[in-house]
DNA sequence: CCGGTTACTTACCGACATGCTAGTACCTTA
DNA sequence: TAAGGTACTAGCATGTCGGTAAGTAACCGG
């Protein structure tokens, strides 16, 4: 589908209030994209990460807040959690199939603002 | 490019720490994904709004937060305001093409949410 | 001269998101 | 016995985000 027929889609949906305030929509899209939420399944759209790897790859998120990120895309079936019974703990995490739908349209997203981002706060000063 | 190499792309951003904490993609990043600014990007994807417009379809937003959303957004040289010298007042606010292309990759997003959102609301209780 | 319209701005305030510091549990290695 | 690695959890402090409500400006129509 093009891009323009998506936003003629969208269009409709927008026009018959398909974005209501109280809507699951609404919900889901704050996890998605909550400030960490998007860097964790960026960081497992590549592959399985450990909670260590986690933590380094989304630099300067907190325990506290890479374990509640990672509770919430577990109960939106967005991220499969693996613990294996081994010592040292061991915890996989990874995308389950619909976490990586999601994260095939985030991806370039997130690709387009690494790309434009320092153009874009160089506009900011201009 | 296919999907898989954007991943492929995007894991070398990653192991080369190409999103750091203080770095300016995080900050345009918020900006993007941030509650309100994702439904305003929408809004105005199909065609430029008016102030009175935006809110409506932003349903829930208040004019602060609208306010806001926009000036960061014009800052950003996503949104660009065109404030026509009548009375009562008229303001019309459109994508630049900056903003366009942005919103041709966060519009499929919007969309998948909105197709699963239902299931997605299900899963947490079941 | 008073209400209505449109697009804001400002001040105030509370709640929630987030950070920081500790603490837990278990085993390994020294 | 003590330190260290791994994956958490809990409690308290804080700060920012966002909401509410009111005010501003400019003109028109009645």
């Amino acid at each position: 589908m093009s891009v323009s027929n998506r936003v003629t889609e969208l269009r409709r949906r927008f026009d018959a209030e398909i974005f209501p305030a109280q809507c699951p929509s609404r919900m889901v899209l704050d996890h998605v994209t909550s400030k960490w939420g998007v860097l964790v399944l960026a960081a497992l759209a590549e592959e399985p990460r450990r909670w260590g790897e986690l933590r380094r790859i989304a630099e300067g998120i907190s325990e506290k807040m890479l374990a509640q990120t990672l509770k919430t895309l577990e109960r939106d079936g967005l991220v499969h959690r693996e613990a294996h019974p081994v010592i040292p703990p061991r915890v996989d995490y990874s995308l389950t199939s619909r976490g990586e739908e999601l994260a095939a349209l985030l991806v370039p997203l997130l690709a387009w603002v690494i790309d434009h981002a320092d153009e874009i706060v160089t506009t900011e000063q201009g």
